[in-house]
RNA sequence: GGGAGAUUAGCUCAGUUGGUUCAGAGCGCCUGCCUUACAAGCAGGAUGUCGGGGGUUCGAAUCCCUCAUUUCCCA
């Protein structure tokens, strides 16, 4: 049977996923067991696998898969988000595509739309995360639009109201023209454009030719403007605080008002105010009670308020109205400027800021319990810089706009009996809401056709802020057994662009509606970016398609490439030789079992060299091991990913697997065939949450398994005692092989070519791994003599002597070069050690140790400068 | 404009309380090997004013100040 040199990962990969699922391994049921939950950051249901996925996934499957090693009861909750406005988007898209408009479409109908469309195409994406391995309980699979989801989100919304966190009020709020919705501060996208700023003059009012000049990026907000407003200190403009002026075009007559908020340095000075369309100017118009003056329909289009303009796109308006400013003579200058306009998310249209009615979660007071336990610890981010980012956000945090005027998603719950902004009441059902409105109104003849329930839709995230709950239907059926069971979930992985979003959220609505955390450790990735550090986006095209790579490199040389250099919250700049070098490691693993399976065995005495190999491999391996859990529970996956690489490429493959194996087609003995494949498959169990397909793999290639023996389930390695001596006698012979290396290749002498190797003994040294130097160095003899070898290639390690005679070939000019070099350095080095000794200070001041760390330092290099110089001596 | 980070080898990053795992790892690079597990490999090797400047200290990649560059968040 000959089994092939490279590692074909598909067929693998297909047999053993099919194989866990069919053993159920992925699904988790309460039992008595400690669980383990994580719930997966719900992809958008029409979303397709990109790259910070695969990051995020693959992270999530290596904390599943390494608790369910170490025997917790292991659950991975998946899902989709219905995400309102992106799914809408494209939904409108794909309708226009077959010649439908929204507008011609009933609500109902778009919806049967939308979901038709959800069926056929949504969850992609997970369908792609079985690729990846993700070890999902897909029995779990939620959907934030399942019919017990819907019902918590209405349940939450009835009961913030109730509690009077939820309100219904008259706000500025981000205006996306294109979806005609309000958005949320987080959905607004600022980013730096270059504009205009236009110098435009005002006419005082009452004055013949006395005018004050203002600086604007916004002309077509003059047709809205409510006043003009000067810094009060500004001495400039002092004489005309109080006065009034005319506005261009409008002829309207505005104050000029005086506020602290105006910089003086910018621009002129002069600021419009324009209570309607922006942020800061709403707030002053408040303050002086300006006039609210909305110039544009929901569509961006200029309204009956904009004069002649009514019926323009803004953008034409902000052109045509310089002209006719310019042409009048108000227009002073134009410049150009730099600023930060903001820009919708999910249209990636200029936002509007708009007077809205509109529904907000009151977010103070349930935000402080989030607040406290982030910041004393109980919720742990790592890494914890993020704290700082998220406690500056819930010390300034603002009300939450919730509504959304879309059809896609959970629609609010309220229902109108009449035109008053009060006459509403908020209830579950329509018969509900009858039976209030009747007591609220007082009117009983109300009958359910003069109901009219609120259109617009909820916030995807005012759903998926109770993911970790709803999932277990904690809010439907409070207390039930899985809630009790899976929450707390244990730890979240995802981005830290989200943390107000969707972290934050889910850490108050835990508080509010659980009474406790929703899980215990927030792992934030990076962003994946190109090579050239760019982000990766469907726009530039640089991303890569995550099932080509697996096709190409296999899932598990994927997953290494991503996790092997991206530590948490540092961006990974992603390369796919990443995959390869991936890919290169699986082959690794794949031939080392090669080699171990292709050896016969033979009743004979197991050689010293592997004796001592088994020792100090199981030191090696222990030692390592402490050290990767220790990384697993800070969460630095890669680091510890890193350390299990090394310890099968380096310590088994290059080192153990070299001590131990027999010459070309000889066998070897039961005993240590048995413990060699002991450390593989202990190996295997590090690499499972890794590499789960491969590791799967080589664990039934190994050895004979029964039904249900299978390395998923396996045990993660116990942690045990072992002997640090053996690795520190490893290391001194370790040296000496490579020195015995570096004289064949200075001399070309081939390694098939068997060398002696003498020692002079001048300090304690331990013999114990002298088969090991024997068999590595490919020596015919190791000796120890009392003096020195002339005519000898010769090295010190912890200075003892190494004597290999020359052969034919020797480089005397070379080897004492070398030598003199190796003088001249340990020279230098003593000097600086004794000047350091010399100093009074310095032994004053240092601790016990270090000096004498450094006396010890002297003492070596001053045998050492003896030795090399007897040697060169011996040379001449 | 306000806030939080980052800057260590060509690249990506480790580096606990200042001092023996202090200048490290992986990849890349250079040299030599097609040595029957693996050329997707083996063996060996090189690489840094620890962003600049100043300070504290017997001693600084590590602490302080300052400048520069840069990323992110918020307005």
């Amino acid at each position: 049977m000959e089994i092939p040199k490279t590692y074909e990962p598909r067929l693998a990969e297909e047999r053993w996923y099919s194989h866990w699922m069919a053993k159920g391994y992925f699904h988790s049921e309460p039992d008595e067991r400690e669980p383990f939950t994580v719930v997966i950051p719900p992809p958008n249901v029409t979303g397709v696998l990109h790259m910070g996925h695969m990051l995020n996934n693959t992270i999530q499957d290596v904390l599943v898969r390494k608790a369910r090693m170490e025997g917790k009861n292991a659950c991975w909750v998946p899902g989709t988000d219905h995400a309102s406005i992106a799914t809408e988007a494209k939904v409108v898209q794909k309708l226009r595509q077959e010649g439908i408009k929204k507008s011609d479409l009933s609500r109902d109908e778009f919806l049967r739309h939308a979901f038709d469309w959800k069926e056929k195409y949504g969850g992609v994406i997970l369908q792609q995360l079985k690729k990846l391995g993700a070890s999902c309980d897909w029995e779990r699979t939620s959907f934030t639009m399942d019919p017990e989801y819907s019902e918590s989100v209405i349940t939450v919304f009835i009961d913030l109201f109730n509690k009077g966190k939820i309100y219904r009020g008259v706000r500025m709020i981000n205006w996306d023209p294109e979806a005609q919705t309000a958005l949320s501060d987080e959905e607004v996208i600022y980013k730096e454009v270059n504009s205009k700023l236009f110098h435009v003059r005002y006419k005082i009012a009452g004055t013949e030719d006395e005018w004050i000049t203002i600086a604007t990026t916004r002309p077509e907000t003059i047709l809205g403007d409510a006043a003009i407003c000067v810094h009060p200190d500004d001495e400039r403009y002092k004489h005309l605080q109080g006065k009034q002026v005319i506005v261009p075009i409008v002829n309207r007559v505005i104050p000029i008002i005086a506020d602290e908020y105006v910089e003086m340095e910018f621009g002129t000075g002069c600021l419009k105010v324009t209570p309607a369309h922006d942020v800061n100017d709403y707030e002053l118009g408040k303050k002086y009670d300006l006039e609210t003056i909305d110039i544009f329909h929901d569509n961006g289009i200029v309204n009956e308020n904009g004069l002649h303009y009514a019926g323009n796109d803004r953008f034409d308006v902000r052109k045509e109205i310089a002209k006719e400013l310019d042409a009048k003579g108000y227009l002073v200058k134009v410049e150009d400027h730099i600023n930060k306009v903001g820009f919708s998310e999910r249209t990636d249209c200029v936002i509007e800021p708009r007077l809205s009615l509109q529904w907000f979660v009151s977010m103070k007071e349930l935000a402080q319990p989030a607040l406290d336990n982030v910041m004393n610890g109980t919720i742990s981010f790592h890494p914890d810089k993020f704290k700082n980012t998220y406690r500056h956000w819930m010390e300034n945090v603002k009300d939450w706009c919730i509504s959304r005027q879309l059809w896609w998603g959970h629609r609010i719950p309220a229902f109108f009996y009449g035109s008053g902004s009060d006459e509403f009441v908020v209830a579950r059902t329509i018969d509900e809401a009858l039976a209030a409105a009747k007591v609220k109104s007082g009117n009983d003849a109300l009958t359910a056709s003069d109901l009219k329930q609120d259109e617009d839709v909820l916030d995807t995230w005012f759903s998926s802020w109770l993911w970790p709950i709803s999932v277990f239907n904690g809010l439907t059926q409070p207390n039930n057994e899985e809630i009790k069971y899976y929450y707390p979930t244990n730890d979240l992985v995802t981005a830290p662009e989200i943390m107000f979003f969707w972290v934050a959220r889910m850490i108050i609505a835990g508080y509010e509606y659980m009474g406790e955390l929703p899980f215990k450790n927030v792992y934030y990735t990076g962003i994946v970016r190109d090579k050239l550090g760019r982000k990766m986006s469907k726009s530039l095209g640089n991303s890569p398609d995550p099932i080509e790579l697996i096709e190409k490199y296999g899932a598990d040389g994927v997953r290494l490439g991503i996790l092997i250099s991206s530590p948490a919250g540092n961006d990974l700049p992603f390369d796919s030789s990443q995959c390869e070098q991936g890919r290169n490691f699986t082959n690794k693993i794949w031939n080392a079992s090669r080699l171990v399976m292709g050896w016969e065995v033979k009743q004979m005495e197991q050689p010293k060299a592997a004796v001592k190999a088994i020792e100090w491999f199981h030191a090696r391996f222990q030692h390592e091991l402490a050290i990767i859990n220790d990384l697993m529970n800070k969460f630095k996956i890669s680091e510890a990913l890193m350390a299990i690489y090394k310890l099968v490429w380096d310590d088994f493959c290059s080192w153990y697997l070299e001590m131990i194996k027999p010459g070309y087609e000889q066998p070897i003995d039961q005993a240590t065939l048995d413990q060699t494949i002991v450390y593989f498959e202990q190996l295997l169990c590090l690499l499972q949450p890794f590499t789960p397909f491969i590791a799967e793999e080589l664990w039934h290639l190994l050895r004979e398994r029964k039904e249900g023996e299978d390395i998923i389930i396996a045990s993660w390695p116990k942690e045990a005692t072992y002997n640090k001596e053996v690795l520190h006698q490893f290391a001194v012979a370790e040296e000496v092989i490579i020195n015995i290396r570096n004289i064949r290749k200075q001399n070309n002498i081939a390694n098939k070519v068997k060398m002696d190797l003498f020692v002079k003994k001048n300090n304690e040294l331990d013999q114990a791994f002298d088969a090991v130097v024997v068999k590595m160095g490919n020596l015919t003899q190791l000796d120890y003599v009392n003096e020195k070898i002339a005519n000898a290639n010769t090295f010190l390690v912890a200075a003892n002597e190494y004597f290999i005679p020359f052969g034919d070939s020797i480089d005397l000019v070379a080897e004492k070069a070398k030598m003199e070099e190796e003088l001249a350095y340990t020279k230098g080095f003593l000097k600086s050690v004794q000047s350091k000794l010399s100093n009074e200070k310095f032994v004053a001041g240092a601790p016990e140790q270090v000096i004498t760390n450094e006396r010890k330092k002297e003492a070596d290099a001053i045998q050492k400068i003896e030795i090399l110089t007897e040697k060169l001596a011996g040379l001449k």
